[in-house]
DNA sequence: TTCGCCATTGTAACCGGTTACGTAACAAAT
DNA sequence: ATTTGTTACGTAACCGGTTACAATGGCGAA
């Protein structure tokens, strides 16, 4: 592998000048700067970003931590980030925390002297022990997590909204006793959001304690849920899961036990998966733009990289849509395979 | 930031035995680590993996270079890399090329220095533009790609012999005029895929030339092939799409259409999306484990960074399996009930 | 002609680690 | 006591670029 220093031996200059004729800079004549690119061609000369950036102290790329790299939610992000970064040259370097707390810190020190900033999504873990890990000379925004106390940039999807808009459009329609399907118990999503069906429920409704199963997310979890709610004989007219993921179990679990949907009961989800306007009926959700979580916070550590000062102040929150469909009775398409209406 | 010269002059040793203290290598005396320790923790020293890698001429790093980041189909591919990267402790570097074969060309060049080995996916390159690219120099593993004379590793999915079986098993539910709505033509994959249809209706039905509607993998592209299928009044009891998306969009073309599935016809996809079992009916697909793509191809990868030599006669073919569901007739479950069950 | 200025080019010191090699100290062997 | 071997540690040369600073040389001005 030909070296910087193999060029301009070959060019028959110095390594300073193979370097500024190779990057552009000025001061270098034509022909010698000629000569450079042709020893670079003949060569096959290819600069070693490593050594580079360890001169300029700048590697063009950022590296992005994650709980898990499972799902679309992740992949969303993913593409997010990367639309903004490829804009800006910059390079992404994948981190996985793997659920382990001592596996983040491991990920958030393998970064140092590979990336200029960082992007970190800890659902789970505490501030504090954020703080230690992070380093603060390292420009870094959080997703999905407001680290209160560390005064760190943020962008975060307003769950507690998401979850109190679809509470309301649910009683708009006619509810009266709405169960929520939780989701994991220490999760923040989870827990904003459910927090956001008991207000809405009390300020709306004037319900005290709305009923609420447990849930973890799964699809399995949603069909647990259904077969409580029809052998509990759980009163409800509506269903309100914290995300598709158990929507998707729920309306299955209610179909096995000869529930229709939205018939007998309504049911709503959360995130408006690509499934979830393919189901039949259509589910009603709360849509997310999460690729827009990732390049939001993708640009504000390029505001950070260009030398803005970004602070927890600085931090941008997503306000969910809510998304009507079948599952709440408001399907436009009624059942496509019924007559034979042609369009 | 801390430096190694740093702790060394805190600890009052020397570079060398710093290193080593840190590193755990043998000849450091007890006292003389617990000094370099204490002064690790003190100035918070975190190593600096960039220098660390211009040394040693290792990066830990493996670049991953996609042509794009959209859809399921990368997320799995790059959770099934990473799952086996990390096992190694590698890290993944995200290169996306864009689709334009220019950026292909930066992404890879952008990788030099970066990284110990690389994973590519380059679906509508020539052999030879590849090989010009790439380094060769660095190890290289091809995804879904057979670059033939280059004599690269590769890891990639039967399509032909996919599209074969399905094609197959429509006949042998009954079907007698099968349609084919094909990818993009360019698109090795839709090609591969369109053969294994065309072969299998000459071999098995004996039919010269079959039906084929154009398409580009997305699901509009399907509820135009539902279209032309409706109003070309082309005889057909069967429809085979080249992927599951334009399947989706099929269904929902001959819904509209007034035609039933699979009563009228029967339908069938390619890549077994999480969607697919959902459909009502469900989908009949052909399974690929698109995270064994990413997996295997790692696995070959830290095989070849371990020493060995691995060519194109090392390359691993993934054979997709047929899951036979509701659109071809088959499906278990009358009552949507089974479509909770965990597969 | 001589001097000074400026643009071009070269020398060498970094960046922050790793590691080959050398040295010193001490134990065991001769 | 001298030699030899072993171990712990230090010095300095890398890795492959960038860049501050010095050197060179061409050219116009005095």
């Amino acid at each position: 592998m030909a070296t910087l220093r193999d060029v301009a031996r070959e060019a028959g200059v110095s390594v300073a000048t193979a370097s500024r004729a190779i990057n552009g800079l000025g001061n270098v004549t034509a022909p010698t700067r000629a000569a450079v690119m042709a020893a670079v061609k003949k060569l096959n000369f290819v600069p070693h970003s490593g050594a580079r950036s360890l001169t300029r102290r700048k590697t063009d790329t950022v590296g992005v931590i994650l709980p898990d790299l499972f799902g679309e939610f992740f992949s969303e992000i993913i593409r997010g980030i990367d639309l903004v970064a490829h804009e800006s040259g910059m390079h992404l370097l994948l981190g996985n925390m793997h659920g382990s707390t001592h596996e983040t810190a491991a990920a958030i020190a393998a970064m140092r002297g590979r990336v200029d900033g960082l992007l970190v999504m800890p659902p789970d873990l505490k501030p504090e022990l954020l703080a230690d890990y992070l380093d603060a000379a390292l420009p870094t925004v959080l997703l999905n997590y407001d680290a209160g106390s560390l005064d760190l940039p943020f962008v975060a999807v307003d769950n507690y909204r998401g979850a109190y808009t679809m509470t309301e459009a649910l009683l708009a329609r006619g509810a009266r006793q709405v169960v929520h399907i939780a989701g994991p118990k220490h999760n923040r999503d989870a827990r904003d959001r459910q927090r956001g069906f008991v207000d809405a429920m009390a300020k709306i409704a004037g319900v005290r304690n709305p009923a609420i199963l447990p849930g973890d997310f799964s699809e399995g979890s949603g069909i647990q849920a259904a077969r409580l709610l029809v052998q509990g004989q759980l009163p409800a007219d509506a269903a309100f899961a914290a995300n598709d993921q158990m929507a998707v179990g729920l309306i299955a679990g209610l179909a096995e036990a000869g529930k229709s949907v939205p018939g007998d009961i309504m049911v709503a989800g959360f995130d408006d998966i690509p499934l979830a306007r393919h189901l039949n009926p259509s589910l009603s959700t709360m849509q997310v733009h999460i690729d827009r979580l990732g390049s939001t916070a993708m640009m504000m550590l390029l505001r950070i990289l260009r030398g803005e000062t970004l602070g927890a102040a600085s931090a941008t929150i997503l306000t969910p849509a809510l998304i009507a469909r079948g599952t709440t009775g408001r399907d436009m398409a009624q059942k496509p395979a019924a007559a034979g209406a042609h369009e």
